[in-house]
DNA sequence: TAGTTTTGGGACTTAATTGTCTTAAATATG
DNA sequence: CATATTTAAGACAATTAAGTCCCAAAACTA
């Protein structure tokens, strides 16, 4: 059950430890995370231009330049981070590829189908990355394999 | 979210449009099912002559011939058809794309993700294509664009 | 038997995703 | 100002997913 894009994957683990990395001030180099994490270093970088571009990531260049999360890690929430990298529409997808999902007349997995996407969703709107990243940093849960 | 392959969405409505017409005695030709569900015949057959050699699809060539359900409808459910075109290991992936979700150590999110992947599971695992079929013959919902 | 219909199997093409690389722009330091 | 560091941007290659096509094999029809 593939669920997410690497882009998105790798997107959400570098924030997460970002964000598991709070008490640390000022930037952190994409070079650092993505060697830490066992990103390919340029794959994430463009994954960041585009967090950076819609505002979750501030970006500095130059020596000691790297990213910072533009808010509190508190504030930031899983369906935050997957609208910018997935689509707005990233919770109103037919479970059978029809367009239009709860809006057009609905397929036989319909029911069950919205139940279940807003069970995710609500799951995703109520997770932060200071939550995630906090269980990191307590050391009990893996970013990496 | 995108939760299933173009070839499972298309053998799934194809199943579903199968069990819709129970009524109807003998093989179904891939070319009629195709085309009242607006799926390419090639692509199709390929999805097809995978659910046939794992025993959900029995097939028979020539006029008349088509495939047909090897099994009541009642008996067919959604886990069944994902774990054939999508693979054994359908429910046990890690959200994250870490290697061994429930085996190694947690990631941040497997709480809730053990949770939600365990709910859609169960639909799964209790969701027969007779139940979708019934739908579709209702005709109150589609399985088409 | 010849011809038609239908699935089987594989080669092939196209499109999307994923991953790599190169160069430019911004910033800091000496 | 020259050089090193770091992100920005986009070209390019590799891999995977999606879709097309051709011909063989099986079965029926006449
Ligand atoms: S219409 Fe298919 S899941 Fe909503
Ligand atoms: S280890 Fe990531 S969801 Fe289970």
């Amino acid at each position: 059950m593939k669920v997410l894009s690497k882009a998105t994957i790798y997107g959400l683990r570098a924030l997460v430890y970002l964000a598991s990395e709070k008490d640390r001030t000022g930037y952190l180099s994409i070079g650092e995370i993505s060697e830490k994490l066992n990103i390919s270093f340029h794959f994430l970088t463009k994954t960041f231009q585009t967090l950076t571009q819609h505002g979750i990531l501030e970006s500095y260049r130059g020596p000691n330049g790297g990213v910072a999360l533009t808010k509190p890690a508190d504030q930031l929430f899983l369906t935050d981070i997957v609208h910018v990298l997935e689509g707005a529409d990233f919770f109103d997808k037919c479970l059978l590829g029809l367009p239009g999902c709860g809006v057009e007349a609905p397929c036989p997995v319909h029911d069950f189908w919205k139940v279940a996407k807003a069970a995710m969703k609500n799951e995703f709107d109520n997770t932060s990355l200071a939550e995630l990243g906090e269980k990191v940093t307590d050391d009990r849960f893996r970013l990496v394999a």
